[in-house]
DNA sequence: TATACTAATGACTGTTCAGTCAGTTTGTCA
DNA sequence: TGACAAACTGACTGAACAGTCATTAGTATA
């Protein structure tokens, strides 16, 4: 196994028993069966290892969501939300408990800006998916909308991580897509109006450059080996440099590697700079 | 001022912004203009220094919020709660960005254990008070309702705490009471349900004994100087080792010390044994 | 087989920091 | 005034730990 990944895995699971504090550079090579220098010839420091963590996380569930808002054209798209939210925490649970448990803006300015970053691009989508089943019903209090939806997600979280048994996940999604629905349609007065909304979120998120896109594009192809997926990385790229395909095909070529663990932010990236 | 109380004020605000790891006792002392030494007479160490901090802001707000329950009895009481809660939240900033920062399950079991303890009172107390409000008729969603009510204090409490403008506590309080009172009125698929809640929930809180609650209000009563505080503390004490009030009487003493910083949580504590 | 190159090792280094303790100051009371 | 105690000081200690680097193992190429 690749050992950058063998070493992000690890770490997740002494770092949810244990968190970072108590965990030390040391105790997770011997886990992984490796040595102290094989560490740092995979990550410059331990600092970097969280970061790495925490995106890998983020980029992941921001790319499938973002899936589902732009896949989805029914009433359902909450109800797929939900569940895919709710999947990903019970797969990933290490992760989950460790992001959950060490909210770690702490650590350093660069962990804030980066979760404000993700949160921005949340807050975006959800925004969009609300307007798309509501219409123009909810203007007046979408923004107030996001906030309680984000909320009742980090409520029942905590059930979901830190709870052993096996959880109904279809139930889950079902009630809470009937709370928001509720609220959607009963809400009077909300907290946040459409003055202070705007003005707590300011939806620039910067775009990405394509000099930055194919160099990460680079990096994809030296790391996976399906090729398939190679040759849709490789077509893409020449697509960049000089565009010569229409919107149909790129479309395929980015869901060819949409599920591909190691290409999903970078597909999620592709499909924003071509819109 | 007392020296323990100096120790949590300024740490608290070391910790808020750079956060527990980054702050040594040495950066606590120097900002608090005493020595090392010092430091080590006021506290064990300084995991305990944390644990006094969380222990002082959630026995602050616990006992707050009982008062509240038990002093009420329109449905109002839910506003009054909300109210209260952010209103502490705005008053101790510091506190609880630190609290939410550092979610600090990992530093010990000791934390975790703690932090269970408050949120089954929590619990306890949000239960009595839906069911005050509401009746028989919540009863199949009354878990749930808890859970919602929960994930939403914690969205909306992001806002109240890293905005830094000046918030409208009323608004607040209103917009989130209006949420609860919608959903518990439309509910009707819940997530928690009845047996699933009473298996998550036993709310078995331990009783605590007599001879605790004496040496505290020993330990109180050295350290505070007003003197109807201290006379009501020495007739409470009296009457705990032979009972020789009625109910009133102990009531109106009881009321006597609650709003001093230093006896809220022992009239808590009085309140639910005397009960 | 020799050579060149990369991957991997783990003992070592420098630093940070919680906690200690021998000694000093301040306060109290006879 | 002096005896005694309590409060306070800060230099010091030892442990933990992130990160380095000289050396070795492994592998491809000529």
């Amino acid at each position: 196994m690749n050992k950058k990944q063998l070493i992000m895995e690890k770490s997740i699971e002494l770092f949810a028993n244990q968190g970072i504090k108590k965990t030390s550079v040391q105790q997770i090579t011997e886990y992984c069966g490796i040595s102290k220098g094989a560490f740092y010839l995979s990550f410059k420091s331990k600092d970097e290892l969280i970061l790495a963590i925490i995106d890998h996380f983020m980029q992941q569930i921001t790319a499938d969501i973002d899936h589902v808002v732009r896949t989805n054209h029914t009433k359902d798209i909450l109800y797929q939300i939900f569940h895919k939210i709710f999947k990903a925490f019970l797969q990933h649970r290490d992760l989950a408990k460790f992001l959950m448990i060490e909210q770690n803006h702490s650590l350093n300015k660069e962990l804030l800006t980066r979760m404000q970053y993700y949160h921005k691009i949340a807050d975006k989508t959800f925004l969009e998916m609300l307007e798309r089943i509501y219409g123009e019903s909810i203007n007046e209090i979408k923004y107030d909308l996001i906030y309680a939806i984000k909320g009742l997600i980090n409520g029942y979280a905590d059930i979901v991580i830190f709870n052993n048994g096996k959880l109904d996940l279809d139930l889950i999604a079902t009630s809470l897509v009937e709370k928001v629905d509720i609220l959607a349609k009963n809400i009077t007065t909300p907290f946040i109006t459409l003055e202070t909304g705007e003005m707590f979120q300011d939806f620039l998120i910067e775009e990405i450059s394509k000099e930055k896109l194919i160099s990460m594009i680079d990096t994809s192809l030296k790391e996976i080996e399906e090729s398939i997926e190679k040759e849709s990385l490789v077509t893409l790229k020449q697509h960049l440099i000089e565009p010569s395909y229409n919107r149909a095909i790129i479309n395929g070529l980015i869901e060819n590697i949409r599920n591909h663990p190691d290409c999903k932010w970078l597909s999620y990236l592709l499909r924003r700079y071509i819109r």
